[in-house]
This record gives structure tokens, sequence and C-alpha cells, in this order.
DNA sequence: GCAATATACTAGGACATCCAAGGGTTTGGA
DNA sequence: TCCAAACCCTTGGATGTCCTAGTATATTGC
């Protein structure tokens, strides 16, 4: 862990954009900077919340969503698209929860084409300790004011509807 | 490109959370699932735009990082922690900018552990051109309302002194 | 019914990030 | 003075993400 700085770089960049002719997206790109380095910090806590279960986020998002599913399977392709990351990205956390005897694959009933995820006893296990550690050691101590994260919830909501997200 | 989900999946999350009885930490955790999706977009917009370049975010942060630069060069250690990666990551962007003759390794006059990293015209020529299209191109249609920008910068910059990114 | 098109998953490759470890250089206290 | 501790960079390994292709299975249209 580094000593902090003893400015705020993207302040610095904020400025540096200004003064180069730039003060029209100055603001933008402070704030796409400010979300990049955010997401950095959190994703470090999370992964180091997890790293004691042998989990990654990305393996836990996986597990997690599994959890929820009423049956406890899911197609790959529903996984992907419910995750909103690339279908080798869901084929890479498969092959290694299903090596670490958390998921396995089987076959879907009706299209041969589809594969399904389905949790483990153990893989089910997992995810309940795992949620209950990342809640109270990252999600419960977040460094977010109660409103600042209804504001985020919002302006983050917006901009993902935006994005193409979801038309809701 | 997907198709836009009906519903919004971090706020299917949220209500699972709520469901399964941590209500308390659901709004944190959708906020910091929300930052962690939308880092994801904007790096795919900046990827995109700066592909022509045969950049990637990495290491056009690197360039404009050196053109602002006084002197037009910078230790590698001071740029690990103004960029805030590890210093493998510095490497491993310098590799590749110098091997692309858009930067050059010298030595630090005074210090012999130090290695100097220095734009070439080249780098700097591109590293303008680069800014050009990212500011017209992504900044300038962040698919942010102006207020949301400001409030964006205001909380992540709390958060961010919070993590001890800065002082200040 | 059959060919053309679409969909689902996986293999291989390019990049980026981190960690652990190693070799060279400086600094500072005994 | 001199050696241990601190510092700087690089190498090698593990992970994750995406893209492009390739294989297999479904669906569609004629």
């Amino acid at each position: 862990m580094n000593a902090p700085l003893p400015r705020d770089p993207i302040a610095d960049a904020q400025r540096n954009w200004e003064r180069h002719g730039w003060g029209d997206v100055a603001a933008p790109m402070a704030a796409i900077t400010a979300i990049m380095r955010t997401q950095q910090i959190l994703l470090a806590r999370i992964e180091g919340a997890l790293k004691p279960f042998g989990l990654t986020f990305a393996r836990y998002e996986l597990l997690a969503l599994l959890s929820f599913a009423r049956s406890g399977a899911l197609p790959m392709n529903k996984a992907s698209a419910l995750l909103q990351v690339h279908p080798t990205s869901v084929t890479n956390a498969v092959d290694r929860l299903e090596k670490a005897g958390l998921v396995v694959r089987s076959q879907h009933p009706t299209d041969g084409r589809t594969t399904l995820i389905e949790l483990t006893a153990e893989g089910r296990t997992l995810a309940k300790s795992a949620t209950a550690v990342l809640n109270t050691e990252v999600f419960s101590q977040s460094g977010f004011a109660d409103r600042d994260v209804d504001q985020l919830i919002r302006i983050l909501g917006d901009f993902r509807r935006g994005a193409g997200d979801f038309s809701e």
C-alpha cells in the first residue's frame, strides 16, 4: 500500500486539461477517471475479502447468481447476459469453479447447444459464507455516505440505461 | 453488443439481497456493483476510441502523463505513483510503448536505481492526437448530466481521500 | 426435406493487473 | 568505514477480459 499522495492526481489532471484548452470536457474526464480509480480500489477490497475462500470476484459473482436462481442452475448464455461479461469469461470462470467442485456442467434437456451450470452443495455453502464476509467486511463499510449511495445508484442507473444495459 | 435486458440486473440483485436478509447493505452493494459495470462500459468506449492509434488506455494514460510533465520525462516509480498502478504494470506499458517508438528509457543522472521514461517526438504527437479524439468522442458525450458530473467528482473524491489515495 | 442462417460454447492469442522473487544501487546507523 | 535495510526495476506466473475462429446444434425459408 502506497503512502497517500500530497495532492489528488485526478484534480491535477483536470487542471492540466483546462490549461491545455479542453476546459469544456475536463469535468467529465475527471469524473470518468475517478470511476476508473474507484473501481480499482473497490475491486482490490473485494478480492482481498474473497481470497480466504479461494474465490475471485468473477467467480463469486457467478456463484452468487446461481444461488439466487430458483433451480440453482442457469444456461451459460443466460449467465453471460446477466453478468454482462463475454461468454468466454463465463467459460473461464466455470472451468475453474468446476475444477474446485463448486459447480457442475450439465446438458440442457431440450437444446443440445446449451450447457447448464449448476451449483453443488459445496458451492452453495461457500457462496453463502463468502456473501456474509463480503457484506460485513466490504459493503457495510463502503466508505460512501448513505445519501451518496442513493445518488450513485441513481446517477449510474441513468448512465447504464442510456448505455443500453437495460430498457425498463 | 447485446440487446438491452428487460430489467436492470443490479436492481434485481439489490432486491435479492433484501429478500435474503441483507437489507442493510443492499444499497452499498448495488452502488458498488454499478461502479464496476460503469467502469466496464467506459473502458470499452475508451479502448474503442484509442484502437486506431494502436494504444490501450493503460498506455495512453502513461503518454498523457508524460506529455504534461515539464521536461517530458518521469522516473518509473513516479509514474507508478501518479497513475496509481503497480510498478510491473508500468514496466509492461513502457516495454510496449518503447517498442512502438513512442517513449525511450534513459538513465537517471544521479540515482543509478532509477529509470527515466521520456516521450519521443512521435510519442508527443500521438498523445496529442489521441487526446483530441478521446475528448470529442468519449468525454464530451459521457452520458452524464452536467450536474451529475459534479456530484460524481465530489462523491468519488471523498471516497478516494477516505481510501488513502491522497491527503490534501 | 434441405440448405442457409443463427445460436451456443470453447480454443487460442493479445493485454493488463497483481504478487512473489531476484539482482543492482543507495542510504544510514553501528 | 561498511554492512544491513530500503529502494527501484524486471522477470515469471496466475487471473480475468476481450476478440477471432471453429465446431456443434437449432431454426428458417424455399
